[in-house]
DNA sequence: ACTGGTATTGAGAGCGCTCCCAACACGACT
DNA sequence: AGTCGTGTTGGGAGCGCTCTCAATACCAGT
């Protein structure tokens, strides 16, 4: 069976209370007791229970992740892994413990929303990328519970970590224009995704910015999978661009694989340049010349972010901080400026 | 602040107890009085304390899932983010919930394991991929943690879910050898890992099989990443094989891209098999001739042997599950057969 | 009317921990 | 010698829940 402390109490010969101090950190500690109270610890590899813990303290050191509804299909994007690896290694360096909740049971999310964020089970949530106007937010909002969204939104109570995901799809438009090119077409990703309007906005940005004319027929919607790519080219097509700006790496594929379809060729008939640098970026061929965000950053600042949250005495009322993290442009063969 | 039992009770009128029957679905409860409950508790939004309940029944509800420090460096490779897609769906089935842990934290895994494991925090957990050895293993068997693998291991006493490596890997070399190939090599993962040593089993099963000699110096080993993939084109060419198995579709876009690099063609020089079927299998070009894994099947059928284990009573002796999942061939342009 | 059984309810204890407060020892100061 | 402060320790209460057990109500059968 399990230690109790008040087991350990006795094996060192002190009181339940003065175990709690040691294993608390407690100051209020003579070193000789403390001494001898780690060693009895350590011999018997005594760990607290947590559940008794959180009882009292009302914290468990548990944050939750959460992955809406809306964006569960994009789960297996290799975002999503290398965002939940920065935000585990944040979570292990300080000592808080994960649970990731994807809301993509039949149950209905709001059952998972009262089952999960209700039952005191964590001390705060990071939402991974959710829309614009996911009923998620307000929820949270009017339960005041800790979060931190990873991508924008507008409420200004909201405290998120974000890429610049406008001025990385600027600079990834204006290295087409600078290679010459003017009937420049772009696939976006669901416009219900606030980090798909700014990579549009980018775009017409560029576009503005070097007198070239925003043409709707250039510009198709996607979903940032790789069958949104497919479709966006047959639709493009027919306004004859001579390069396009694919908002992710992902459609881009999709994009690649329906241009070698119509027997296109890339970057020779058409220029490719794309947003993530993923791996999957030097997969193909020719590898993605793309616009690279810090996953990892991200997740990690996300979680910083959050536990500044947590750890805020209640009565502090602060703005809540905005962080945008820098983008960079990784040139590679697919926009055909090294030939 | 958030309602308690005995709040609800006094504004449904009746005890803590009953209150308590009703949230548990205990029958001995007059309809009358359920109902009028269960009222109040939708009228309120009221929610039980999770930790309050665990300190007294013993169970978190909460499951983890372990990505040893071995394969931490795998982690990206949507293998996992599919695995763990399945096990939250089986998870939200079950009204689990799930704690994702990388030994990836330089306190280094006994620390994590101290931490995530004997704080009682988790009825069970699930172990992805460990490599043969792992440390991991008999610490979770000594502490009697159930927990269950994704993958085989050597051990009478662990309850396993494995896809069927070896008649997969076979499949893949003996469709090569169906076309014709004599002299077909193979990358293979880290011969750490099980999974790996199977998927060379099965290649050297159907060379067997079918006459052919097992050539050493045909074999490379690979990392299941691309960059292993790479490295192990070069240490192959010598031998001049016409036909490749890769063991992973990860590494088997390395080898594209190596071969690519090299001038050879795919298939028309060189023959290419590989194993996983991930989305990546038909982003590149051509398109992965690859064995399809179950990978949702097997994080939901991980999670089952899972709640099998922690629901068993504690005297009841039986012997652990394995269980062995099929795998299937799925043809695509790398290995030659459509032309 | 009395007995026994069954269905339903409430009260108390206790899970393992933290936190508050009182108790104590000890030295320094008046 | 008395008082105060400081550092250190132990005991009690209580976090919100479940579980056991006793109490009550009600019915049927005698």
């Amino acid at each position: 069976m399990a230690l109790t402390l008040e087991q350990i109490a006795k094996l060192a010969g002190v009181s339940r209370s003065t175990v709690s101090r040691v294993v608390n950190d407690d100051p209020n500690v003579r070193d000789e007791v403390r001494q001898r109270v780690w060693r009895v610890i350590r011999e018997t590899g005594y760990q607290p229970h947590a559940a008794a813990r959180s009882l009292v303290t009302r914290r468990t050191q548990i944050i939750g992740v959460i992955i809406p509804e809306s964006v569960t299909t994009l789960f297996t994007d290799p975002f999503f892994s290398l965002l939940l690896a920065g935000i585990t290694a944040a979570c292990n360096e300080n000592r808080y413990h994960l649970m990731l909740s994807l809301f993509n049971s039949p149950e209905g999310s709001d059952a998972i929303y009262q089952r999960v964020l209700r039952s005191a089970y964590l001390d705060g949530v990071i939402v991974a990328s959710a829309t614009g106007d996911d009923p998620l937010i307000p929820r949270l909002l009017r339960d005041s519970i800790p979060f931190v969204l990873v991508g924008r939104h507008l409420d200004k109570r909201v405290t998120y970590v974000d890429v610049d995901n406008v001025s990385g799809a600027r600079m990834a438009t204006e290295h087409l224009i600078r290679l010459g090119h003017k009937r420049i077409a772009t696939v976006t990703g669901p416009m219900s995704m606030l980090s798909a309007q700014d990579r549009l906005t980018g775009y017409k940005q560029a576009l503005e910015a070097h007198g070239l004319p925003v043409d709707s027929s250039l510009i198709a919607e996607g979903d940032y999978r790789e069958g949104g790519g497919i479709a966006a080219v047959r639709r493009l097509l027919p306004a004859s661009p001579t390069a396009i700006f694919v908002a992710s790496d992902v459609m881009a594929v999709g994009v690649l694989k329906a241009l070698r379809q119509e027997g296109r060729e890339v970057p020779g008939d058409i220029a490719i340049t794309s947003f993530d640098d993923l791996p999957v970026a030097t997969a193909v061929q020719p590898a993605l010349t793309t616009v690279r965000q810090p996953i990892d950053d991200l997740g990690r600042t996300a979680v910083q972010l959050l536990l500044d949250l947590i750890h805020r005495p209640p009565d502090a009322t602060s703005v809540p901080q905005r962080l945008v993290l820098p983008t960079e442009l990784v040139v590679r063969g697919s926009c055909g400026a090294r030939r």
